[in-house]
DNA sequence: AATATAATTTACATTTAAGTGAAAAATATT
DNA sequence: AATATTTTTCACTTAAATGTAAATTATATT
């Protein structure tokens, strides 16, 4: 039906599915960790999104890591994380630190 | 004087020269993120180890990374940690991993 | 257009890692 | 042996991560 990058899972089925809080979905995002499409202001996530994220919670929950270490190593292009971390999260974190450095102080 | 791996510094030195708690040294030994000789119970530490410890400082202050993700990425053997981080700094982490492996309950 | 519904945002509470202080225990020094 | 120094233990503090609930905003429906 749909394909892997997709983005059609509303927020509240990606959280059952990941059994964690949608809060934190949009605390994620709000880190640049996933980057949904937004329609309205409906948020979707595609199915390798969901993949990521479970890899996130991996990360976190069974080898301890907090979520700055996971950004650094994004921004780093580490081999491992990027091998598992959907094209467009690392584009909008790439986006997101040029407006950054462009002086853009309207932002967070 | 003292070459880069001479372990000859005591942890007071060590903590006023870091700007840290001794008990902080301590609490990363627990962790294994640093591995000074012992001499009876006093510890010393190199040059080198001085060095690693403020990266490590730099990682979790600047950065943001925490304790667990800079112990992953050295059991990982992520080239930039390596780069800085004393050889018998991972090797202490590998045996400490080995005996684990093997059944050793009694240790932490 | 007013109302209902659903998603988002905000504010506050809880939990856990990281760090620290102080007392107790162990060891070394005079 | 008495004193000083280092280590260990216990308990507390602080901040990040995330849950809960209320407030806000958008969209759909009548």
């Amino acid at each position: 039906m749909f394909n892997e990058v997709d983005k059609s899972y509303p927020i509240e089925l990606v959280a059952d599915f990941l059994g964690i809080n949608s809060r934190t979905l949009y605390y994620y995002e709000k880190f640049h960790l996933v980057c949904p499409l937004r329609r309205g202001r409906k948020r979707y996530y595609s199915k390798e999104d969901i993949n990521w994220l479970e890899y996130v919670r991996e990360l976190m929950y069974e080898q301890g890591m907090n979520l700055r270490s996971i950004i650094i190593l994004i921004k780093r292009r580490d081999a491992v994380i990027l091998d598992r971390c959907p094209e467009d999260v690392v584009l909008c974190y790439k986006n997101y630190l040029a407006r950054k450095e462009n002086g853009n102080k309207t932002m967070e």
